[in-house]
RNA sequence: GGGAGCUUAGCUCAGCUGGUUCAGAGCAUCUGCCUUACAAGCAGAGGGUCACUGGUUCGAAUCCAGUAGCUCCCA
């Protein structure tokens, strides 16, 4: 079959893909192998694949696909989670443009029916994207945290932590999105910097009989919105400038509220004007202070962040209008003493960014973390769950068990797990899996209901609440414990995710392995950094610096895209993503491809192996040793997750020494033909090289290995399993290095001396290690285009001079020589190489060195001094002749 | 404000517990080549006071301290 010009990616792909998954080979059923377990971090549903999920899922693929070939029952569950607040978004959004309906008016029922259709219809593009990946996924294991048994799992689990006190029930300050309407844990708020104003506003001073003292304090706030919802003014028992204010009262503006001067030595005499307004609603601080001096609590915001009646004035407008507004008001009755410009920090919500998050007095249910936070932290501390790389995210994750606050998981939306707790009409409560057993618990403490007076809490569970069970139920280890898949997978093998999720996930999901199951969700997590374009910045939409996965594996190929994103991408660190790196994946892809025909050129014109094969036989030897010793590399490389220098290397083995050198060393010349031992040699080679890059680039590999030879059906490069690789031969590796020296130096020299590549030349050799030589030396002749070569003992006149290592080489030529550039060349390596010496034997000269040094490091300086010695002489030599 | 990390060639990064000729790789750049696998290529080359200042040591890119700049996390 004629082979195409270039490699063309798509109908590959679209091909093995294909194959792979018609032969099943991605899927796993538990057997007497060693499991090799990965869960996807589920992606959200609403989404499409963007680069960071690139760079994570082709992690995982390597990963996995690397375990699968070395003997591991590899199994990579594929599944995305429900993102409660993201498609609850989305789908009401939907429906009010396409259906014109308002979800006020659909019953939760109705609602979850539109949910689920939404999530039908778009829900498996991501699917289809990590596909296109060429990702190893068991597809016949998808999970979805919203599935039957993951619903179950989710409630399950709540019953039993509300049933060992770890969740409770109650009113706290929490962080309320008024787009979204719901409560947010602290995780889902993102701070930003912001430049605020201070507006000092003055209160009028009354005294404990309510008449007013003709007295103002001034206070400094940023949210004079909030005014409506004061309840005190606190200040600093040591301030002298308030200290007569004791007993005396201040009247909020525009309300007229009368509210006590209260002191307390948390207010910062120095900040503002030393007085601070309270407004307990509102302000987690000031919530605290309202708890200490038994404040009323006056909320004055709607739940859509509009001023609710307990603000009195302003009602209905939203928060930032009634800011505007209430500082005019203040202003027109000359309460509004100045604005001072200041910097601030304000919380927006992680999934409505635009969204300014509202500290708000809330019934929320709450999991108590302490206790299960410290077990999870131990077993990262002690190593049992180890973090990659190194422990640069282990601070990190310390502090964060080391001072964990219990986490809100009530959202008051419906796309999610209902919350199990049943009401009865007098407002007390049964937590349990159903409502019959709501009853019977109620039964339990005499209270006699029915079902049907029960009402269930109308709010669901955080996504994360879901999600932190995920090594575990998507092996129905939640739902179904003790089954048999949960026993063989978990627990898991590696995590592959983004640091950004440390807390919102990888934490709990050890929180909850342990808590659950007794046993850690996997031994390693691997953390990939962020992707960020080329000049450093984020990926978004605003930018629109974020490429189209799909495009971009249309116009360079999944392995291109693979390659491009893992080049580039060590353990860890942010990777800058540039399009330039699918080139050069594409052009390796391309000199790949063209080894191949290369290859097939040689197949035709193999020949019984004649004696005239000791080139070959030493490029063979050489290319062996060398691809053992890369094959050992990769290994090390991959157990410590360096995954991004396992392809480094590969890509060398095959650019540089492959290509470049072995094929070239034993290439027949033009029309000849080739050992049949040395073809087969190169065949098996050229398999094995794409088997070590096979979980990097699968299509092409498992391409290029159809190709090489007929093969059975069964025979694929993807369940192809890795041999043991045989130490290299040391010695053969130091000759080949010595090989590709002398090729290069002659080349140079050839180059500086501006002798056409067509002119051949004669090359002469003065060796003590003729023996060397001789076996390379028809493979060097051929690379410097040389028609004869001679050894000798002398230097040879006329000809270029070069020294490598110790040996001495006379480049005959036709073409007529300019000796200064040489003289010049040899005097700059001569100083080089006294200076060298120099500095050596001053170390040796040294009785501290001698003496402190290890006696192997002293050999070493010794025979640095010997070469040297060596080298000098010979560059002396040379420079005589010229 | 608290904590962590980073700073090596034009760019992105390796460089393990100090000691092989240790200052490296890829990309980019420059030079010469349309050599029948590949110009998306081949063959070469040039690039660096290892952020700065001190210290430890026979010896420091590597260890320690301080300074500056950058990044991230937390409040």
């Amino acid at each position: 079959m004629e082979l195409s010009k270039n490699y063309l990616p798509a109908t590959v792909e679209e091909k093995w893909y294909q194959h792979w998954m018609d032969k099943g080979y991605f899927r796993s059923t538990p057997d007497n192998r060693q499991p090799f377990t990965v869960v996807i971090p589920p992606p959200n549903v609403t989404g499409v694949l963007h680069l960071g999920h690139t760079l994570n899922e082709t992690v995982q693929d390597i990963l996995v696909r690397r375990a699968r070939m070395s003997g591991f029952n590899a199994c990579w569950v594929p599944g995305s989670d429900h993102a409660s607040i993201a498609t609850e978004a989305k789908v009401v959004d939907m429906l009010k443009r396409e259906k014109g309906i308002e979800k006020s008016q659909l019953s939760r029922e109705e609602f979850l029916k539109y949910a689920f259709e939404w999530k039908d219809k778009y829900g498996g593009i991501i699917y289809h994207q990590i596909k296109k990946l060429g990702c190893s996924c068991d597809w016949d294991r998808v999970t979805f945290t919203m599935d039957d048994h993951y619903y179950k799992a989710v409630i399950k689990v709540f019953v039993e932590l509300y049933n060992k006190g770890l969740i409770y029930r109650g009113a706290r300050m929490i962080n309320w999105d008024p787009k979204a309407k719901t409560a947010l844990s602290d995780e889902e708020v993102e701070y930003k910097d912001l430049q605020g104003k201070l507006y000092h506003v003055k209160y009028a001073i009354t005294n404990g009989d309510g008449q007013p003292t003709g007295e103002f304090i001034t206070i400094a706030t940023q949210r004079p919105e909030t005014i409506m919802g004061d309840t005190a003014i606190c200040v600093n028992p040591e301030d002298e400038r308030y200290a007569h204010l004791k007993g005396h009262f201040a009247t909020v503006p525009l309300v007229n509220r009368r509210v006590p001067i209260i002191f307390d030595t948390y207010v910062d005499k120095e900040f503002g004007t030393g007085a601070l307004k309270v407004t307990p609603a509102h302000d987690i601080n000031d919530y605290n202070l309202g708890l200490k001096h038994n404040l009323e609590v006056v909320d004055t915001l709607n739940d859509d962040g509009t001023l609710s009646t307990a603000a009195v004035v302003f009602v209905g407008e939203d928060r930032f209008v009634a800011r505007k507004k209430v500082i005019a008001a203040l202003t027109e009755e000359g309460l509004m003493i100045k604005e001072q410009e200041y910097t601030t920090r304000l919380g927006y919500s992680q999934r409505n960014p635009d969204t300014v998050v509202e500290p708000r007095i809330s019934t929320q249910w709450f999991v108590k973390m302490a206790d299960m936070a410290k077990p999870a932290l131990d077993a990262v501390v002690n190593g049992d769950v180890k973090i990659h790389p190194g422990d640069r995210f282990l601070a990190t994750y310390k502090y964060w068990m080391e001072n964990v606050k219990d986490w809100c998981i009530s959202r008051q939306l419906w796309w999610g797990q209902q919350i199990p707790a049943w009401y009865a009409p007098d407002g007390t409560f049964e937590v349990a899996a159903t409502a019959a057993e709501a009853v019977a618990q109620f039964a339990k403490r005499n209270v006699t209901i029915t079902a049907a007076e029960l009402i269930q809490d109308e709010d669901c569970l955080d996504t994360w609440f879901s999600s932190w069970l995920w090594p575990m139920e998507v092996f129905n280890g939640v739902s179904q414990p003790d089954n048999a898949d949960i026993s063989y997978y978990y627990p898991t093998s590696v995590l592959v995710t983004g640091q950004d999720i440390i807390f919102f996930w990888v934490a709990r999901m050890i929180m909850a392995g342990l808590e659950f199951k007794q046993v850690k969700p996997f031994s390693d997590v691997y953390f990939t950094g962020m992707v960020r374009d080329k000049q450093g910045r984020k990926m978004s939409k605003q930018l629109g610096n974020s490429p189209d996965l799909l495009e971009l594996i249309h116009s360079y190929g999944a392995d291109a895209v693979r390659f491009g994103i893992m080049i580039s991408s060590p353990a860890g660190n942010d990777l800058l993503f540039d399009d330039a790196s699918c080139d050069q994946g594409r052009n390796f892809n391309n000199k790949i491809w063209n080894a191949l025909k290369l290859v097939k050129m040689w197949e035709a014109r193999q020949e019984n192996d004649s004696d005239n094969i000791a080139a070959s036989d030493f490029a063979v030897n050489w290319f062996e040793s060398r691809l053992h010793e890369v094959q050992a590399e990769v290994a090390a490389l991959h157990k410590d997750f360096r995954l991004s220098e396992g392809l480094k290397a590969i890509y060398s083995l095959i650019w540089d020494d492959f290509c470049s050198w072995y094929l070239e060393w034993v290439k027949p010349g033009f029309e000849q033909p080739i050992a049949a031992s040395v073809f087969n040699k190169t065949v098996e080679f050229f398999e094995q090289l794409m088997q070590l890059l096979h979980p990097y680039m699968p299509f092409i590999t498992e391409e290029i290995y159809q190709q090489l030879k007929t093969r059975d059906e069964a025979d694929v490069l993807m369940m192809k399993q890795f041999a043991d690789t045989p130490a290299p031969v040391h010695a053969t590796l130091v000759e080949g290095a010595l090989a590709k020296e002398v090729i290069s130096s002659i080349r140079d020299a050839r180059n500086k001396n501006q002798i056409k590549p067509k002119d051949p030349i004669v090359l002469h050799i003065e060796t003590k290690h003729d023996l060397a030589f001789k076996q390379i030396e028809g493979m060097v002749a051929k690379q410097v285009n040389a028609k004869a070569v001679h050894y000798v003992q002398e230097p040879v006149p006329n000809c270029i001079n070069l020294v490598i290592q110790k040996d001495k080489f006379y480049l005959g030529t036709e073409t007529e020589l300019d000796t200064t550039a040489q003289k010049e060349a040899l005097l700059k390596d001569l100083a080089y190489q006294q200076g060298f010496l120099k500095s050596v034997e001053s170390k040796l000269a040294n009785e501290r060195f001698v003496q402190n040094a290890k006696p192997e490091v002293v050999e070493a300086e010794r025979r640095k001094q010997a070469d040297a010695e060596a080298k000098i002489q010979a560059i002396t030599e040379s420079l005589k002749s010229l």
